[in-house]
DNA sequence: GAAATTTTCTATCGTCCAATAGACGCGTCG
DNA sequence: CGACGCGTCTATTGGACGATAGAAAATTTC
């Protein structure tokens, strides 16, 4: 007989009885995001992340108490990873100029990697209900606040263009690299890092042929 | 006894009853871009759409033969609106420059005007069932064919720079603005010139400070 | 290898939802 | 003023879905 909120978090398991249960968690976590992010959240059903696994839709519940339980982690995993990496180059060295060319690389790389968890996360958490749509907006927020640190320090540094508007600037990159997810795998011989070197270049630079760098 | 697929389509209505039958049907669609836009096209119900309108839940299939036949029209009305903006500039006079400064505001004005519209066009309509899906792709495609055709004459022209690819530029632009309607109204000070004026610099010069333009 | 615990299964409940059928007013036009 | 047809209504149907209860299997522990 199970256990709490999140299930699995509040239980007496023995060490490894509780492995166990975090890997078939995982599993269950792996199977929902790829259900929800092919078909929504409202569109995908529970039976269909059962059918992914084998398994039958009532043994979920012995894992999370309700799909959007299921939502909610997968979406914390998803910005974890975001902001994991960005803030080991934010605290690195370097000008705002690199720091913001490895950080576009960065936000696309679990774009690649996993897929499914980003598209839940950017497309999906807005139908968590409010209190964990407010638990993961926070860790959202944290995240744009890295990039947009970077990019008022590099403004404060006379390194970028002083007319920026910082908080605009941070937006525009995520949503041009957020986009990405869309069309990953369907536009032909867009890898990460061609991707990564055409937007940083893009966004450093501009589109404006010029004289002299 | 009402008519076709879309229904009032195909049918012998009188002069005055076919107009105020396609206004009403108007409002059928307002109503169901606000719904489907706030709650996802799986997550929001007819019954919604109807007590939008004061109406009864049947009646909506006076209207139209399926809840995806009102999401197809949706987005049908949402991609018109900016195809027709966008030929008018890119068939006019000016560089490329002007053109993707113009280009961009005026993508942003559907977002700010009809945000219901823009919303469910680029996130419900893949839900829509493969035939119309394809038939929006198609026109979808249209637009991003404007616009990649004014980078890619100015990239020939010399004035934008000639190590672009284009297609991936085409890509950032779009994502970057169709981002915006994500935080319409929800960033404060981000009206769209504020906005248009941001990214249009973004997108042409760049982040990078520089001694001269 | 028996007891205890963890995991999965069967069965079911109440609800919600898209769509259909057909009756009922109401306006319009001949 | 009467007939026709447009627009909305009531009523219903069949199915899907999320979630719970409790039995049974599988695995671990002693």
């Amino acid at each position: 007989m199970p256990i709490s909120s999140l299930k699995l978090s509040g239980t007496r398991l023995s060490a490894g009885g509780r492995r166990r249960a975090e890997k078939r968690a995982g599993e269950v976590i792996d199977a929902a995001a790829a259900v929800f992010a092919a078909r929504g959240f409202h569109g995908a059903s529970t039976q269909d992340v059962a059918d992914r696994l084998g398994m039958r839709q009532a043994s979920l519940y012995y894992y999370f108490s309700s799909k959007e339980a299921m939502l909610e982690q997968i979406c914390l995993r998803s910005v974890g990873d975001f902001i994991g990496r960005a803030l080991a180059i934010a605290d690195g060295p370097g000008g705002a100029a690199e720091k913001l060319a490895a950080i576009i690389r960065n936000h696309l790389v679990p774009g690649e990697e996993r897929p499914a968890f980003v598209r839940c996360f950017l497309r999906e958490r807005r139908f968590l209900p409010p209190e964990s749509r407010r638990r993961i907006g926070r860790v959202a927020k944290r995240y744009e606040r890295i990039l947009q640190d970077v990019i008022e320090a590099g403004i404060a540094a006379g390194e970028l263009r002083r007319d920026l508007d910082p908080r605009l600037a941070t937006l525009a990159i995520l949503g041009m690299c957020n986009a990405a997810v869309d069309w990953y795998g369907k536009e032909p011989d867009a890898s990460v890092v061609r991707i990564s070197a055409a937007f940083a270049g893009l966004a450093l630079d501009g589109l404006v042929a010029r004289k002299e760098g």
